[in-house]
DNA sequence: AATGAATGAGGATTCATTCAT
DNA sequence: AATGAATGAATCCTCATTCAT
C-alpha cells in the first residue's frame, strides 16, 4: 500500500474484514503472537493482499486503535447528561465505559498493551490520557461546589480511569462472573464513593438508576 | 542448563547480574522486545553464558516474576499491623505495595505484561489473584464489624489490587510528578473512602501517618 | 498482452507515454529497482493496465532497447559521409553517437545495464556488436590506405565504441561539466589522434569542422 | 551482527570465504540476482551465519568493492616508476591495471554495476575519480613538458580510465580472444598514442617493454 | 481500454537455541 | 564457566502477474 488510495465498495468490506479479524487474533493471542498471515488466513485471501491495505502490521494496529477511541468516547459523550451534577457525569460516563469495553472486549484488550509495546505507548496513553483530562475537569467543579472531596483533580481523575480500565480488564479476563451491568453499576457506586466529599453527596447520587446506555458502532460486525 | 544445580559463588552473581539486566530491559522494552542478546550484552557476556544460568528465555522470566511476588509479599507483611482494624491494614498494605512498586518499578512492570503474553497469564495472575484474595478476607471482617461498605468482597478487593496497580503503573509511566512517599498517602486514603461504611470510619483510619515501610530485599543490588 | 495487437491512436500514445516513463525510471535507478508498479504511477495509469500492453517487464526492456539502438543508427548513418576518408568518417559517427546519447541519455543508460542483468546481455550487446564491426570494416581500409595505424581493427574498433560509451556515462553522471557539442568535439578529436597513423592525417582530418548532426527519433514527445 | 566485534582464527577465514563465494556469485549472475541464500549455499553454511559477518547483503558488497579498490590501487603503485616521464607511468598504470582486473575479473565486474544500482553508485565512482585524479595529474605534467597533448587534464584522464575500464569490460565479456598481457601491452600502445602530443614521443615511450607487474594480493584465493 | 483487487512465489532478516572448544 | 560460531525455523514484506468487472 502507498497512500490513501479510493476503496470501491468491495474494497472497503474487505478492509473491514481484516481489521475485524486482527482485532480478533490480536484480543486473543496478542499482537507480537500474530502473525499477518494469521490474519489473512482467518480471512481467507492472500498474504499480499494484507499490503494492499496497509502498510504493514503495525499500520494496522494503529488503526485499530484509532477507530476504538473514537467510538469509546463517542459512547461516553451519548451516555453524559450536560445537565447533571459533576458526579453524575462521572458515574455516568464510567458505566457507559465499562459497557463499552464489555461489549467490545476484544478490541479493548488491545489498549492494555501499553507496556509490551513500548513503541505504541504514544498512540494507546493518548486515550487515557484525554480521558483523564475530561475527568478531571469535571472534579474541580465538583470540588468547588463542595460534591467531591478536595484532592488534586488529576490524581483522582487517574483513579476513575485505572478503576474503570481495571475492573474491564479483570472482566475481560473471566475474573468477574456477573453480568456486565451490574458491573457497571457496581464500579459507578465504588467511583462515586470514592470521590464524594459526604455520604449524603454520594447517596443522592446514586439514589436513582441511569437511563439505559447506547453503544457507538453496534451495527458493524467489527463491533 | 539442565537441572538446579549448584553454583559457585561468582556463578551466583553472574546470574543475578543476568536477572537484573533482564528485567530492566523487560521493564524499558517488553519481553517480546527484548532479545536474549540484549540481556547477555547488557550484562558484558557471550550469549552461549545465558544458557547456561537459564534454561531458556521464558524461564528466566518466571524466574523474575516468582521473585518479585515475593518480595511484595514480604513487604506488604511487614508493613501490616495484625492488630489493627481491617480497613487500617489495607491501607497498610495499599501503602507499601505502593512504595515496593515504585522502588522496584522495572521489576514490576512485568505484571502488567499480563495481555500480551497469553502463556504467561497464569503465572501473573497468580499474584494479583493472591493480593486480592488476602484483602477480600480483611474486607469481610470490616463489613462484619461494620466499617466497611456491604458490597461483594471480592469486587472490592479487585478495585482495592486494581487501584494499586493503576497508580503503579501511572507513576511507572511517568505520569504522577510527586514523591512516591505522597503518592502512595493519596492512594491510601482513596482506598480507605472508597470502603469505608461512614465518613467518621474513614476519618478514623485515616487520622495518623502510618509507620515507616521497610521494603524487602533492598539489600541486594538487585532491587 | 497477448500477441501485436493494432492499437488505436489513443492506444499508441498511451503505450509510448508507458515506454518514456519507464525509460526514464529504468536510467534513474536501474532496470531491478524500478517496479511495474513505479512507470504505471509515473503514466498516472492503473497497474493492471500495463499488461495490456506489454507482455511483461522484461518485454518493454526489450522494446525499449531495440527502438534506441534503431534510433542511434539512423543517427550515425545520417551523419557519416559515404564519400569521405574512414577516420574522417569515424569521427562523425563518433561525433553523432556522443550527441545521441546525450539528447537521449535516459534512453541510453540502458546499454550499460550489459553487466547486472545477464539475461539482456545478448540483447544489449547487440548494438556494440554491430557498431563495432562498422568501425572496424572502416579501420581496415584506413589501415591498407595508411591512415591509421596497423593494429588490429577488431581491437581498435572496440576502442572507439568504448571511448564513446565511457565519455557517454562520464556525461550522464554529471562529470562532464561542458556543453555536448564541445565534449563531442574533444572526443572525436581523441579517437582520431588515438587512431591515426601519422600527425599529418590526424591534421587533415580535424582540420576542418563537421557539418550539423540531425537525430533521430527528435520529433516525438519520447525523444 | 551489530558492530565490529572480533573474530577468531576460524571466524576470519570463514567470512572470507564468504566474500569470496559472493565475489563469484555476483560476477556470475549479478548482485540483485545472487541471494543470500546461494551465497551461504556455496559456503555451505545455514543461512543465519551470514548475518554473523556481516550487517547484510549490502554491506558485505561494499566490504567487497573497497577491498577490490585497495588492491587495485596497490598493484598500480607497484606497477609505476615514479622517476620515469608522465607518459610512461601512465603507460604503466595502465598495462598493471588491464592486468589486474583480468585477473581478478569476478570482482572486477562488480565496479560496473554503478548504472543497475544507484544505491552504490557513491561507493563505486569512487574508484575511478580517484584513479582519474591521479593520471589527470601525470597528464598536467606530461603537457608542460611538451609530451602530452594539449587538452583538458580531466578530459583526457577520464578517457585513459575508460579505455582501461573498457577492455577491461570486453576482455571479461569473452570478447577479446588473445593472451591478457598481449591485450594489455595493446592498451597501453593506445593510450600513448592517444595522448602523446609527437609521434617521436610516442615511440620512445613505447620504445622498450616494461617491467614484470607483480599484482596485489595474489596469495590468497580470494584473490 | 481501464481499473481496483487478488494471488503467491520468493527473498531478506531475526533470533532463540545448540555446539565445539 | 565462558566464548564465538553455527543452525534453521519463523516471519515480514515485495512485487510481477493475473483476474473480474
Amino acid at each position: 500500500m502507498s497512500d490513501d488510495r479510493r476503496l470501491t465498495e468491495q474494497g472497503t468490506q474487505r478492509k473491514q474484514q481484516l481489521l475485524d479479524q486482527a482485532a480478533a487474533l490480536f484480543a486473543e493471542r496478542g499482537y507480537a503472537e500474530t502473525r499477518v498471515l494469521d490474519i489473512v488466513q482467518a480471512a481467507g485471501v492472500a498474504k499480499g493482499l494484507f499490503y494492499w491495505y496497509f502498510e504493514n502490521k503495525e499500520a494496522l494496529f494503529r488503526e485499530l486503535v484509532q477507530l476504538n477511541r473514537l467510538r469509546l468516547r463517542q459512547t461516553q459523550a451519548a451516555a453524559i447528561d450536560p445537565g447533571a451534577e459533576p458526579l453524575m457525569q462521572i458515574r455516568q460516563g464510567s458505566e457507559a465505559s465499562m459497557l463499552y469495553m464489555a461489549r467490545f472486549s476484544h478490541f479493548f484488550s488491545l489498549l492494555e498493551v501499553e507496556n509490551l509495546e513500548k513503541r505504541f505507548a504514544d498512540d494507546l496513553r493518548l486515550g487515557t490520557e484525554v480521558h483523564a483530562a475530561d475527568v478531571a475537569a469535571l472534579i474541580s467543579v465538583g470540588i468547588d461546589d463542595g460534591t467531591i472531596r478536595d484532592e488534586s483533580p488529576e490524581l483522582l481523575a487517574f483513579g476513575v480511569v485505572g478503576t474503570v480500565g481495571y475492573y474491564g480488564h479483570f472482566h475481560r479476563t473471566g475474573r468477574m462472573p456477573m453480568p456486565v451491568e451490574e458491573l457497571a453499576a457496581f464500579v459507578g457506586r465504588l467511583i462515586v464513593c470514592s470521590l464524594a466529599s459526604h455520604e449524603k453527596t454520594a447517596r443522592r447520587v446514586l439514589a436513582h438508576p441511569l437511563d439505559p446506555i447506547v453503544l457507538a458502532g453496534t451495527a458493524t460486525p467489527t463491533g
